[in-house]
RNA sequence: GCUCCCUUCGUCUAGAGGCCUAGGACAUUGCCCUCUCAAGGCAAGUACACGAGUUCGAAUCUCGUAGGGAGCGCCA
């Protein structure tokens, strides 16, 4: 077994949690319960204008159903409290302070509305975005000059020019980066708050992380936090960034893609244990292809095996593993899950058929309540069934009740049909369908008079 | 525009020069079982983006090309 590994979770809370977020989640958790490390959840709420507090508590039930508990957080505390970003202003106003004392750092002057003027022009040259570096070199005059303009300024990272920075992507390999390429860049912004950039690293780093798995839209953006890392003197994590979750047709995953969120999935009905077991095999290759109860996916989990591609999201997996949880459940769990108050003779004569709780709305009918339109098929079965055969049936009925072994008897007798020309009449009438569960039991749930008024319904009519 | 990343069956993936006439899982199709569906069993089809090169030998290494994606934000 390797070191203990300490991962992190640190979401903003601007909305409710994504799939793909969620997976980079639990692949963080995976890891960390794999070397029994730690696992922190973080809350990046730096950003006043999108954070809501709602969202907050949405992620953390959320991250809670998966099964993603935590061991350090805002909710919990530990060590490196606090845990959410917008209480932790006066520590990163020190490590501003340090920066500016060893000149990594300057004050830039230049309003948002300069900066998109720059970034339009040298686009519009076919140059790359990036800080013209105006104030770089500003004058102690200067700067006063500004000052007493009442313009507030932003803290720029002043970024070497001469350096490569490289590094072992986790899930990549080796990186290498030209400072050159990239420009100065905003930690610190005007209302005194701290940036991305900033905020997340210094945290990582003083937090004790060693290992941070995040989305491949960040791996350029590592260098900016290397530097920064190096220039405080803060350890350096290993970064990891695994492929994108993407849609069906490879975009990436949006509402036209239907369900996108955590919470969406659990509100149609889809179980942790098959949501986990699917995201496991989602741009992750274990050592096993079976159900995995969540407990026993640590030992699995190959960190090794990461994506470097996007995998793309295919409902009809989930469902898969959906059905694999279904069938591991008991009578009264299903029932549950089902919110349902019919008896557990019902639910266990049902539940193959079922792999959403809306699909068991149709059985509910069957047995006490009224049955859809008949689909094409039904119809042709009742046809090829003719109305004669119906009206023997529902005679035969008043003998037989509600026991199908016997109704079959006397309806063999009467008409000659076995088999499959036998039962699958007597299924389209009773339970308006051609494939359902086992026909015996389901009758025996039925009182002896909606049974005969299926059968009369398509009896000759007298 | 510049920098970086990615590319094996429909989908998720195995594969780190010969074990690959490319394996598994899901999905699909067929057969068996069966009143039907589900489950289970058996079977089938389908993939190394393209082009050069290195090598006795390449899905695996190198270089190009194409396609997709990301970053270059006082968003995270």
């Amino acid at each position: 077994m390797s070191l203990p590994v300490v991962t992190r979770f640190a979401p903003s809370p601007t909305g409710s949690l994504h799939l793909g977020n969620a997976r980079t989640a639990f692949f963080s958790h995976l890891w960390a319960r794999k070397s029994r490390g730690r696992f922190i959840l973080r809350i990046e709420d730096t950003d006043v204008e999108r954070n809501q507090a709602r969202f907050r508590d949405e992620l953390m039930v959320d991250l809670g159903w998966l099964g993603l508990d935590w061991d350090e957080g805002p909710d919990i505390g530990g060590p490196s409290a606090p845990y959410s970003q917008s209480e932790r202003g006066a520590f990163y106003q020190d490590l501003f302070t340090r920066l500016q004392r060893s000149e990594r750092v300057y004050r830039c002057y230049c309003t948002a509305e300069d900066l998109e003027l720059s970034r339009k022009l040298q686009r519009m040259a076919g140059k790359p975005p990036r800080y013209a570096g105006t104030c770089r070199n500003l004058s102690a005059a200067e700067r006063a000059d500004r000052e007493a303009r009442g313009l507030r300024p932003t803290l720029r990272f002043a970024v070497p020019n001469e350096a490569v920075i490289d590094f072992d992507d986790l899930v990549h390999g080796p990186q290498k980066f030209a400072a050159s390429d990239i420009g100065d860049f905003i930690i610190r912004r005007e209302d005194g708050s701290a940036a991305f950039f900033f905020c997340n690293a210094v945290d990582d780093a003083v937090m004790g992380v060693t290992h941070v798995l995040r989305g491949d839209d960040h791996l350029t953006n590592t260098p900016r936090q290397l530097m920064l890392l190096d220039a405080l003197e803060l350890r350096r994590p290993g970064y990891g960034h695994v492929g994108l979750l993407v849609g069906a047709d490879g975009a990436p995953l949006s509402k036209r893609h239907g369900s996108t969120s955590v919470h969406e999935f659990r509100e149609r009905g889809f179980l942790s244990p098959a949501v986990l077991n699917h995201l496991f095999h989602l741009g992750h290759a274990s050592d096993v292809d079976r159900w995995l109860a969540p407990a026993d996916m640590p030992a699995h989990f190959r960190p090794e095996h990461l994506g470097r591609a996007s995998a793309r999201f295919d409902e009809s997996q989930l469902m898969h593993w959906q059905k694999e949880a279904l069938q591991r459940m008991s009578t009264a769990e299903i029932r549950a899950w089902l919110g349902s108050n019919e008896p557990p003779e019902f639910i266990d004569l049902v539940r193959h058929n079922i792999v959403l709780p809306a699909d068991a709305a149709p059985w509910v009918a069957v047995v006490h309540g009224e049955l859809p339109p008949l689909g094409p098929e039904e119809r042709r079965v009742v046809a090829d069934a003719g109305p004669a055969f119906f009206s023997a049936a529902a005679e035969a009925l008043d003998q037989s009740g509600t026991d199908l072994k016997q109704l079959t008897k006397l309806l063999k007798e009467r008409t000659g049909r076995k088999g499959a020309d036998l039962f699958m009449p007597l299924r389209v009438a009773l339970t308006g369908q051609a494939h359902g569960p086992e026909l015996a039991p389901l009758l025996l749930l039925m009182t002896p008079e909606t049974a005969r008024l299926r059968l009369e319904s398509y009896a000759q009519n007298s």
